[in-house]
This record gives C-alpha cells, sequence and structure tokens, in this order.
DNA sequence: ACCTGAACACCGTTCAAGT
DNA sequence: ACCTGAACACCGTTCAAGT
C-alpha cells in the first residue's frame, strides 16, 4: 500500500524534480502518460498525476478543463504523428500497412492507453485531420470509387484501430491476478467430449488467441496474426477494385455497342 | 438535478416495483443492464444500481464479489448467445456473416456496454466456450490449415469486435454534448487548402465515417460499411484459402512426378 | 496569472451488526 | 442466509482566497 494523502502535497520532489520552473499544459500531459503507462489506465486519477507534480489536485484544472480533455491530450500524445510519407499511387498496399504498423507501435509503446481507444468521443478528438486527409488521397489515387470512399475508409480505421485494442486493452498493472486465476482455470476445466477443438488446440491458442486469454504482455502469436489480418483486408480491398473496374469496362464496351 | 443521497435506502418501489421477493443475482445484473442502457456507461455505479433497487449499497455484494463481475455478468446478459446454427461446410461464408451480424445486433440493442467491450478482462470473460468451439469448427471444416487456424481466428474475433466497438462505443444519454460542439467546429473551420479531400468530401462523411464523428446515434452508412466490410475479410479469406489448396495442390504433382 | 485550500457530492469496498 | 449501517479511503470538480 502506497501512502496517499489529501493533504499538503509533498514538497520532496519525486525522483525527475517535479516543478521546477512550474506547471505548464504539456508537462501535466506527460505526468499523465506516465502515470498510465506505469499503473494502468483502471487507476489512473487526477490527484495522482497532482500528486506526482507537487501540487495541489486543483491546480491540474488551470491547464485542461476536465479529466477527459486530459485524456484526449494523453492519447494525442500517445499516438504521436501516425502518416507514413507519400508513395507512388500504386503503392497504397504499402502505405496503409505502414500506418497500421505505426498505429500498433505506438500503442504497443503504452499498452495501458489501449482501453481509452474504444472510447469513441476521446479516440476521436486525439486523432488529427491530416491523418483522414492522407487515407483518403491514397485510396481515390488508388483507384477506389467517390461513391464507395466512406466505407473503404471506414474499414480502413477500423483495421487499424479493432485489432489493436483488442490486443493491448486490458494488461498493465492493474489487478490482472485475481480475473488470470479465474479465467485460466475456465479453460483448464474444459470438457473434452463437448470441446474438442477447443481443448485440442489448447496449447496453440491460449494466451496467443483473442478471448482464450489471461495473460497480459506482448506476444509474438498476436503479432503475426496481426500481420495475416492486414493482408487478409488488403487483399480483399485490391479484389474490390479489380471487380469495380471490370464492371466499368464492361459497361463502356456495352453502351459505346448501343450507340452503333 | 437528481436527488441522490447516502442514506437510507427509497422505501417506494420505482415503477417496475423493486424488492418485491427480495433479491438475487439476475435481478442485480438486469437492473445494472438497465441503468447502463438507459444512462450510460460513464456515470454507471453500483450505489445506483442498488439506489434502483431499494436495498444499501453493500447489499450487492451478497450477490457479486466486485464491480468488474458484476460487468462481466452484464455484458454476458447484453451479448446472449452468439452462436449461429449449424451450416453445410461450404457455407462458411454465411455462417461467420451471421455471427457477426448478431453480434452487432446485439450491441446495436445496448450501445452503451460498447466503451466495455474494449477491455479484454471484462470482455473475455464474458465470451463462452462454445462461441470459440464453433469457430474453430466452422474454420476447420472451410479447409483452413490447423497450423494457420489461430491466425484466421483472431481475424475472425477481430471483425466481429472491432467494427462494431468502434462504431457504438462513446455514446448515449453520458456527457456528450460538449465535445459535440468541439468536435463539430474542429471540423467545419477546416482549411480548404490543408484538407481539400476532406472539406469536399464532408458533406458524405460528417458523422458516417469514423473519427469524423460527433453525434451519437445509429447511422446508416456505418451499418452499410460493417457489410461492406465483412466482404471485404471474406474475400480475402478466401483468396488465401484457393491460394493454399493451390500450392497444395502444385506441391503434390512435384513430389509425385519425382517419385515417377 | 497561477496556485492554495476548503468544500461538495459522489465513488467501491470492508466489516461488524442485526434479523 | 440475507441485508443493514457505519466507516474507510478514495474520486472529479467548483469556487473563493491568496500571492
Amino acid at each position: 500500500m502506497e501512502e496517499k494523502n489529501d493533504a499538503a502535497p509533498e514538497k520532496k520532489r519525486r525522483g525527475r524534480s517535479a516543478r521546477d520552473q512550474g506547471l505548464s499544459r504539456e508537462r501535466v500531459v506527460e505526468a499523465a502518460l506516465a502515470l498510465i503507462d506505469a499503473k494502468g489506465y483502471a487507476s489512473f486519477s487526477l490527484r495522482d498525476v497532482a500528486r506526482e507534480l507537487g501540487v495541489y489536485p486543483t491546480a491540474i484544472y488551470w491547464y485542461v478543463t476536465s479529466r477527459d480533455e486530459l485524456l484526449v491530450e494523453v492519447i494525442t500524445r500517445a499516438l504521436g504523428d501516425l502518416v507514413p510519407l507519400p508513395l507512388p499511387a500504386k503503392r497504397w498496399r504499402d502505405w496503409l500497412k505502414e500506418l497500421f504498423h505505426r498505429y500498433r507501435s505506438a500503442v504497443e509503446r503504452h499498452p495501458n492507453v489501449a482501453p481509452l481507444l474504444g472510447s469513441q468521443i476521446i479516440s476521436n478528438a486525439s486523432m488529427n485531420p491530416a491523418m483522414v486527409e492522407a487515407v483518403l488521397r491514397t485510396l481515390l489515387a488508388a483507384g477506389f470509387k467517390p461513391e464507395e470512399l466512406i466505407h473503404v475508409y471506414n474499414t480502413v480505421i477500423t483495421v487499424m484501430v479493432g485489432f489493436v485494442t483488442l490486443e493491448f486493452a486490458g494488461h498493465g498493472a492493474d489487478q490482472r491476478d485475481e480475473w488470470e486465476q479465474t479465467l485460466r482455470m475456465r479453460y483448464e476445466e474444459l470438457d473434452h467430449d463437448a470441446f474438442p477443438l477447443l481443448t485440442a488446440n489448447m496449447p496453440r491458442m491460449s494466451n496467443q488467441a483473442f478471448i482464450v486469454r489471461w495473460k497480459g504482455g506482448t506476444n509474438r502469436a498476436l503479432k503475426q496474426s496481426f500481420d495475416r489480418y492486414i493482408d487478409v483486408v488488403l487483399d480483399g480491398l485490391q479484389r474490390q477494385l479489380v471487380a469495380d473496374a471490370e464492371t466499368e469496362k464492361r459497361s463502356r464496351i456495352e453502351s459505346s455497342g448501343r450507340s452503333h
């Protein structure tokens, strides 16, 4: 147990010498992200941030208007710049692949922010329009039609966010120990007759497949799955591109046939 | 503002006549889900559940050991039975499609639970092994090789969970009004020269595309995107299946060629 | 302008006590 | 067995006051 008190903030600087030249929005955000990295999101509090900075909790409000606004800034900082350098139009697959990898790397560096990525308001506010613009540019250049642009765009964003959220959310130093046992036992005591495939595949699935997980930490199998997942989606998108081009060609031939 | 007090629980039954024949785990979970449906997840508290049931907050602990355990039960109840009826092996695409639609429908009925789906521990604990088993059976029957089963499985789970989490999370009666303004303004004041594609596509994107959203509520464009997304992934998976079958056939021919 | 300090209205959870 | 009742150690946020 740590000593926590509501009284005067500690005047002794903790390690990184807080409050040396006063607070700033930057330093508040930095401290918040550091706390989430260290102790997880579940136990995150503004009061802890204040304690870490050696100030009263209410001092935070001079720099951010609410907890949510602070969290938006934290995610923005954690994600960093996601937009890859421009590539020739034909290399749209490579460009998207790099975008996905950049996003995953960012979350891998700050896995405890993952539970926040599911929360739309916070997630939306922390993504910058430049990224949206760049995705649209890439997709249009690749040849996707304006009418279906929105659906392809939505697919791209889900692919970027969905897997990684699931991969990293709910880990960290939080309280996982109790759940670890419960979940592990649930799968250990599984009936072989009722769940033949699941029990047979337990060695290759446990802690390497979604749902069948109870331990945190990074995991090579999931990284592989992520790459495979990306390839599946890009294959699917390319197939659509080809199909569209063909129907277009066909309809051009038909209409020119009619006109003669 | 509602009247909230820490004193004695209200004895007057609220609407649905709470406490008629005593509490039960079932009734606690039901009340919790009803509260989340009505007021959103952000403001959810055990104490509110107790108030709704007309008991002291601590009475809840006779039926669940913690807030997290209650939330797991809530998700389990909200998701319901996801496993589709068995289909012939060749119809694996239809089976998966129905699984995805069942999941989406469940979350659509209880959109306020969406932020919880990102949190692994809760999400994992609320999904039953029967679903995992059924997915494995379908994928193996479809012809996916045991070595890559885990990656295809992980892809399937992400597709099921990822899009819908993003689609519904962060909505409901919560506190969205303040953010609504902030986000709307951000996109309204966007520079046309710096973001030509985004500004040009605002009419078809605003509140219908991920990130470029500020209003809650269900949305037809996103449902369409979901269906397109599913098709893209299924196309990608089928392509892999075909590619695998071909390399296998080729290697069989080669080896038989060598043996003769 | 920037922070203190007190206060308000909440939380989840523990534990002893009642019936 | 099931719930009350008090208590503990927290929260986010508002607002007046200090410097």
